[in-house]
RNA sequence: GGCCUGGUGGCUCAGCUGGUUAGAGCGCCGCCCUGUCACGGCGGAGGUCGUGGGUUCGAACCCCAUCCGGGUCGCCA
């Protein structure tokens, strides 16, 4: 039966004892973790989320009562124990911080019962993911669990304190706000008082954190809730946190210069990790020419090389195709993957197949210098030699090509890239490799609306050298954007802002947005700046990303405390679900019964 | 929306080419045990094989549909 701890206070949390509180009386509360019983001694391992403490319960010390209660403790039953510290009589166990020690129980209380759990509360379990969200209430009590959310909450604590001390303001914006056109399906509330009309939940606080800069509050920050209604990934969720931040008068090089100190300091705090000044620089440019990626992974080397130069006259109509149609040739050296399996091969070309490519070209070079190729027979010697040497080929490497549109050939190579270093083992979580890239194209060409949208968003500022061909050539200017990357994930990203209102009609011309349009869906941000806008930049990580690698997980549900499924619901609330009929009512809203 | 992958006692899994009563480890329950910490010993309970339909003398296994997870492409300014 459940009893009340009146009477008691807890005066430590189980790892808070220790040696020099031998003799002591202490008293502890927490879950049963596992019981040892011997008959007239029993043993139990309790556990709060600081850790775990043995305690003991002997009939002498605990009387015939107490003794007869602990017989019936089972796992995850919450206890109050009152009890003296002691150095263990028995053998020490090291794994435990607690492990010198043990607490000799006087008194027991039984605070909750509880049934047995449906899975083991312990680490690194293998339980499915499914029932682990079911019964997140459980899951969360699990030591690695526990300390990722206990690492997610000292970043934020600790991103504050570094910010405010770099004279940033923290400021809530507003949850309920207007839907606005661009970027991501929103998140529609609907409104009571205004039938027919919606709220969108923001996608960032991005108009208002430039409407404070406005405003003059000149640096701030918020650690803020975003949504966006897309499908979901192992680092996407629909509801997913920023750390935002926005810094008037300021360029490129000041928003850089905060935030890799800001980043420094967290890795230093949190994981004792040195981050060395400054975090190198990429173009966009150079990022997908040497790895096929706007997020390299500069863990390891692989670099893309380009062989279209040698191959654009060659016997093979693949690649002489591809040069002709605009695109190119480039390639990846596996080191050491020579020998690898025909089956193995084929799985690589399926897996290029899915980013788009129409094959994959291969030589694989064998330890005793013999070459296996799917395109030799076209190719003269001399040429595969010229090929060969490009890509710094030696015995027992695996050469692999793709040949298309540069925007195919760099993603499957970067994809490629990625795969055969998870494959080679060369991703080691314990290193951290940051990058700044730089110089973003401001537009990208979209085939479904046949107009150029903003690769990052319609406030960003172009290149003070590329603002005269916003008209005449669009797609070569580049933008003042730039992303953080750290070990092949996009942990954050930003840019400078237009703040000029001419540049910022000539932008929205170049989107397409007519100044109707424009007007009705910006219309306050360009009113507030008439009234003299500060220049302003700024930048926004995901926090959940940052922790996860920060925690050396693979999937940000794992440092989220309540984390939604694949289909973007929510298993421990059933969310979302269906409401009733008054409620719809109210909101002036007509479910279309469909199935 | 596409592709890949999984669903078998509470948990993790095995289950061959379709063939007797669907197995194992852990957990759970009971009894015994005073120095355990993966406690130990003895005994025991527990399964509509995700769901529905079909093929077959016979289905966990083959076919169709469907539900619930995971990865990924598209998508994510």
């Amino acid at each position: 039966m459940a009893e009340a701890m009146v009477g008691l206070k807890r005066t430590h949390r189980c790892t808070e004892v220790s040696l020099a509180d031998a003799g002591q009386t202490v008293t502890v509360m927490g879950w049963v973790q596992t019981r040892r019983n011997l008959g007239s001694l029993i043993f139990v391992d309790l556990r709060d989320r600081s850790g775990i403490i043995q305690l003991v319960f002997d009939e002498n010390s605990v009387g015939k009562e107490g003794f007869e209660k602990a017989y019936t403790l089972r796992n995850e039953f919450v206890i109050a124990v009152v009890g003296t510290v002691q150095k263990r009589s028995g053998a020490v166990n090291e794994n435990l911080k607690t492990g010198e020690i043990e607490v000799v129980a006087t008194q027991l209380r039984i605070l909750s019962e509880s049934e047995t759990p449906p899975f083991p509360i312990e680490e690194n379990i293998n339980t499915k993911e499914e029932l682990r969200l079911k019964y997140r209430c459980l899951d969360l009590r699990r030591p690695d669990i526990q300390s990722n959310i206990i690492m997610r909450s000292k970043v934020a604590t600790l991103t504050r304190a570094f910010l405010a001390n770099e004279g940033f303001l923290e400021i809530e914006t507003p949850m309920l706000t207007k839907s606005t056109p661009e970027g991501a399906r929103d998140y529609l509330v609907p409104s009571r008082v205004h039938p027919g009309k919606f709220y969108a939940l923001p996608q960032s606080p991005q108009l208002f954190k430039q409407m404070l800069m406005c405003s003059g509050y000149d640096r701030y920050m918020q650690i803020a809730r975003c949504f966006r209604d897309e499908d979901l990934r192992a680092d996407r969720q629909p509801e997913f946190t920023q750390i935002d931040m926005e810094l008037s008068f300021v360029d490129v090089d000041d928003v850089i210069d905060v935030n890799e100190r800001l980043l420094a300091y967290l890795f230093k705090e949190v994981l004792g990790v040195t981050v060395s000044l400054p975090i190198q620089r990429m173009t966009w440019q150079e990022a997908m020419d040497r790895f096929g990626s706007d997020k390299p992974d500069l863990r390891f080397g692989m670099e893309l090389k380009d062989i279209t130069e040698l191959v654009k006259n060659c016997g093979f109509g693949v690649f002489t195709q591809a040069v002709e149609n605009g695109g190119s040739v480039r390639g990846i050296n596996a080191k050491g993957q020579g020998a690898m399996p025909r089956k193995k091969i084929d799985a690589l070309v399926d897996f290029a197949k899915g980013y788009g490519a129409k094959g994959l070209a291969y030589i694989a070079i064998q330890d005793d210098g013999t070459v296996k190729s799917s395109f030799s027979k076209f190719m003269t010697e001399e040429e595969m030699k010229a090929i060969i040497g490009a890509l710094d080929g030696g015995n027992g490497d695996l050469l692999l090509f793709a040949a298309d549109r540069n925007k195919i050939v760099w993603s499957v190579l970067g994809a490629l890239r990625v795969e055969l270093a998870e494959q080679m083992g060369l991703l080691d979580k314990n290193d951290y490799k940051f990058l700044w890239v730089t110089e973003f194209p401001q537009f990208e060409w979209s085939d479904e609306e046949e107009r150029f949208v903003a690769m990052h968003h319609p406030f960003t500022m172009p290149m003070d050298e590329d603002l005269d061909k916003l008209e005449s050539d669009p797609g070569s200017v580049r933008a003042k954007a730039y992303d953080i990357v750290l070990n092949g994930t996009e942990i954050g990203g930003g840019s400078v802002r237009i703040h000029q209102a001419d540049v910022q009609q000539r932008m929205f011309k170049a989107l397409g947005l007519s100044p109707e349009v424009a007007n009705e869906k910006f219309g306050f941000l360009l009113d507030a700046f008439k009234y003299g806008v500060p220049p302003h930049a700024g930048l926004a990580y995901g926090l959940d990303r940052l922790v996860m690698l920060m925690a050396k997980r693979d999937s940000i549900r794992d440092v989220i405390a309540f984390p939604k499924v694949k289909d973007a619901s929510c298993l421990l609330t059933n969310a979302p679900d269906v409401v009733d009929e008054k409620q719809l009512s109210e909101l002036s809203i007509d479910i279309i019964q469909g199935n």
